[in-house]
DNA sequence: TATTGTTATACTCTATAACTATA
DNA sequence: TATAGTTATAGAGTATAACAATA
């Protein structure tokens, strides 16, 4: 980006900063067991199949230790399992059982269906591309952690 | 949008929850006195010059007691002043000072320094884009809170 | 009586640190 | 010795509710 456009990461900034507020009044809509992080957990683990700890947390964008408290909500409540390593006993495998995913399902389909309302007059397009740029965000933000030495 | 890319909404909310990993790191940069909330309430009033405690809570979106809580914070540090609303004595009008200028001109610069970095390889127009999507989104939130009868 | 804002309190979310078990 | 994960504790951030002052 041009040097004199500088003040625009300061407007993104400020943006991405507002999304806080979007996401906490999304949030309002999800049954008190099921706060967002644990409805990301499931999502994420349901897209990804088996996945050990630290790789959860990472993709979560949280801590170990935060991914691992909401790993044992939701393996008390049934949604997600837990089964050995076979290649490192100190870790486990994390999975999503079949009531995990009906609760995704149901889960995901009232919030979508909340989402909706609210951006009624987007399109198809809309949506995508704000889909993709947030992709592109987040990767971005990843490759750059990747490599802090540079 | 049409019936069958419903699930587009769900996919979206996993990517706008995933935007707050992203300010988490990036508020991690921030002085311990200036919370990314405060630096908001600043940036805010700077654009609109004055504001009553409610215009800005609306604007910060959160809860009038925390923009309250937060306003005294940057007041005791001399960043904002409360002076006398003529129209309302209840309330009274906020105002960004000198000192409060600075500040948002330095940490807005260290931001944006910040997160081109992160950014390194996005165009003007990249960036443009991601925060006109994100000012529609929240356009369209706000005036479909303002109309919940409908 | 309703509204604006403040303050006290509680709740949610996350990180740090101490610890256990295994690599 | 280093690493994966768990748990205890502390720290941010936010909302709810009770309150005071004014509309």
């Amino acid at each position: 980006m041009t040097e004199h456009a500088t003040s625009s990461y300061a407007e993104l900034g400020r943006h991405l900063w507002a999304v806080g507020a979007i996401n906490r009044e999304m949030g309002r809509s999800l049954p008190h067991d099921c706060p967002p992080a644990t409805l990301a957990l499931i999502s994420i683990l349901a897209r990804k199949g088996e996945l050990r700890m630290g790789g959860l947390a990472d993709l979560i964008g949280v801590d170990i230790s935060v991914a691992s408290r909401y790993a044992t909500h939701a393996v008390e409540r049934g949604w997600v399992e837990r089964t050995p390593d076979p290649d490192d006993k100190r870790s486990r495998l994390l999975r999503v059982t079949d009531s995990g995913e009906e609760l995704l399902a149901e889960l995901s389909e009232r919030y979508a269906e909340a989402l909706s309302r609210y951006l009624a007059d987007w399109s198809d397009t809309d949506v995508r591309h704000l889909i993709e740029l947030l992709i592109r965000l987040r990767t971005s933000f990843d490759s750059c952690r990747a490599k802090p030495a540079e």
